[in-house]
RNA sequence: GGGCUCAUAGCUCAGCGGAUAGAGCAACGGCCUUCUAAGCCGUGGGUCGGGGGUUCGAUUCCCUCUGGGCUCACCA
């Protein structure tokens, strides 16, 4: 039997086991032939699959032979969890003892629970992951809601392999345009409105100061020298600051919560401003750095990028400064394993350039620093624009996704006669309408471009976060009857387990299978729509299975109760996986 | 102009060098006296941007061209 590890590690590993079966036949190493073993398209096919044409050139014979040959050498019970293996022109094809496979991953899969796919390989390796990272005192929009659930995901899918996790908000909370909130506030601020809705009253004033500054360039030279008592900590700049960042996190907050979205630090750029001369000593220390211009750079010439601007003309420090202080202190902090920048894909030069300076200057960590970006959201027909008044607050967008949710479930419940309270109703609206837009951000590979839409948005029909949502409240509803009838999942003995051999039942089982390496695949390449598709790919074939074959009505006690089983390892999977891409399961919707 | 990135069905996108290139949406046709129809089943739909090359085999790797997007010193 094959070695079998729950937990999803990589003891129940087929591939592995097959390819020592046709090392010990071809006398080639074991982990070169698993490399080139396979998945066939078709589960028709098998469920491996063997290709022999690159063994033709060595063993002089036609590809269809060499597999026929291999064929012949796998007699009856060649291994227990084989039912057959059979040649099909240069192919070998493997075919799984399906009962013994689909039991076996049932049986694991709810041994495992809510640690499916979980291991402790990154036990003592932190993982910082720096996501979101708004900027005070500007409007939370959907462009934001890119790296703030991308990142919150990449967290939990490190967490769940064992990494410790520190969650950084690197906030944008420093610079002249604090000067210029100062400025306007004074002028023309409205204290309840600030209270009210600060974001709002901030980016009035905002929006205001740069009006009048075109007549009247000498607010801008006042807002230069607040933010330079700023600097000094006077009193009167540091209070006002200090509000608009506590009132601007505050309502920050309420997003955050909402998504189910926590940091553990929040040291943003005013954080790091005092950390900067002992970065510039270092670099001049180290003959890095140069006069050009006016500035101080380090050339990068070697690296074939452009020079790094590390202080201004002016003598002022700059966001590549304020980096280059965040990575080492972090460094000196957390003794970070990787330290990972969800940020846009348009920052990219920014941070090679970082990580670069950092290499020069002989800091190994530069190497464990890793830029994840991300395309742009963006309308149809024109760029997200803050100036031109073309956003779309991300609460908005929430409030709109919830509705929309609301009305399904209102409709639904009238047309199927549950009684879900008021209470219920609101609670389930606001995790699946969230979900739902949280879902839209992780369904696909990272570097595209995201182009936003409303109805593509609020379309809750086919692969979306509330189709694998339903999937799991169906899966649960059958086992609260099953329940009630005094059956659980956990009741499906070995004997029970071997009836999961149909169709339907295989392909859920193979999909649960590959739960644990799509956790690992998703978190290696930085990718959380490796698990969504997972996901999304295990309540297909749930569905499928639920609308072809009875669970509760199933032909016979042993069937039950192995169908009961499978609907329970479907919940287990269903509810980790949307669990790790940030999304929360609802019981009934 | 340099760099990065993308180009696959009408639309949005998957596709670790391997079998007949897949999914969702949209379109069309079916399925609620049986476990939630936000579901399931079926049909149609493709010169994988163009051209070379490497390979037994290329949507996948290399080169080149075309066309988008982002970026190239004092905003982040």
């Amino acid at each position: 039997m094959v070695s079998w590890d729950g937990n999803g590690g990589d003891g129940m590993d087929f591939r592995k086991s097959i390819a020592e079966l046709l090392s010990t036949r071809t006398g080639l190493a074991a982990d070169v032939l698993a490399a080139s073993v396979e998945v066939p398209p078709d589960p028709a096919l098998g469920d491996y699959a063997f290709p022999c044409f690159p063994l033709a050139k060595t063993l002089r014979k036609a590809p269809p032979a060499i597999a026929a040959e291999l064929a012949a050498g796998f007699s009856d019970g060649a291994a227990p969890f084989l039912a057959r293996v059979q040649a099909v022109g240069g192919y070998l094809n493997f075919f799984l003892d399906r009962a013994v496979f689909a039991g076996a991953v049932v049986r694991d899969v709810l041994a495992a629970g809510e640690r499916l796919g979980a291991t402790d390989e990154g036990a003592g390796r932190t993982a910082i992951v720096e996501y979101s990272s708004p900027n005070i005192a500007k409007p939370f929009h959907v462009g934001h809601a890119f790296t703030t659930i991308l990142g919150n995901s990449l967290a939990r899918l490190y967490a769940h392999l064992g990494h410790p996790v520190v969650r950084m908000n690197h906030l944008g909370d420093y610079g002249t345009q604090f000067g210029k909130l100062i400025v306007a506030f004074e002028k023309w601020g409205d204290e309840a409105a600030l209270e009210k809705d600060a974001i709002r009253e901030l980016l009035r004033i905002y929006v205001k100061f740069h009006d009048e500054a075109k007549d009247d360039p000498s607010l801008e030279d006042a807002a230069r020298a607040r933010f330079v008592r700023l600097e000094e900590r006077r009193p009167e700049e540091l209070a006002l600051w200090q509000r608009f960042r506590d009132l601007s996190l505050a309502e920050f907050a309420r997003v955050y919560d909402r998504m189910g979205i926590a940091f553990d630090d929040y040291s943003g750029e005013s954080f790091y401003s005092d950390k900067i001369p002992a970065v510039v000593e270092m670099l001049q220390a180290k003959g890095l750095l140069e006069e050009s211009e006016g500035a101080q750079i380090v050339r990068l010439d070697d690296e074939k990028l452009p020079p790094c601007i590390v202080l201004k003309s002016d003598g002022a420090t700059i966001y590549a400064s304020r980096d280059i202080a965040a990575v080492l202190w972090r460094k000196e902090r957390y003794g970070f394993w990787k330290n990972i920048y969800v940020v846009g894909n348009p920052q990219s030069l920014h941070f090679q350039q970082v990580f670069a300076v950092l290499r020069k200057a002989g800091y190994a960590c530069a190497d464990d620093c890793v830029h994840v970006g991300f395309g742009l959201v963006k309308f149809a027909d024109r760029k997200l624009s803050t100036r031109a008044g073309d956003v779309i607050f991300l609460d908005e967008l929430l409030d709109e996704s919830v509705a929309k949710t609301r009305e399904i479930i209102d409709r639904n419940a009238e047309l199927r006669g549950t009684d879900m309270s008021e209470a219920e109703r609101a609670d389930v609206a606001e995790k699946v309408g969230i979900g739902a837009v949280q879902y839209a951000f992780l369904r696909n590979g990272r570097d595209r471009d995201l182009v936003f839409s409303w109805e593509e948005m609020l379309d809750f029909d086919g692969e979306t976060g509330p189709y694998a949502m339903y999937t799991y409240a169906r899966a649960r509803s059958v086992l609260r009857k099953a329940e009630a009838e005094g059956a659980a999942p956990a009741d499906a003995s070995d004997a029970d387990l071997a009836r999961l051999g149909g169709d339907e039942e295989a392909a859920v089982a193979r999909l649960l299978y590959g739960f644990g390496d799509a956790v690992r695949r998703a978190a290696d390449a930085n990718e959380p729509y490796l698990l969504t598709r997972q996901v999304a790919g295990i309540a297909r074939a749930f569905n499928k299975f639920y609308n072809n074959q009875s669970i509760l009505s199933a032909p016979d006690p042993e069937t039950r109760r192995a169908r009961i089983a499978l609907t329970g390892a479907v919940c287990v999977a269903l509810k980790t996986g949307l669990g790790l891409l940030g999304i929360a399961a609802v019981e009934r919707m």
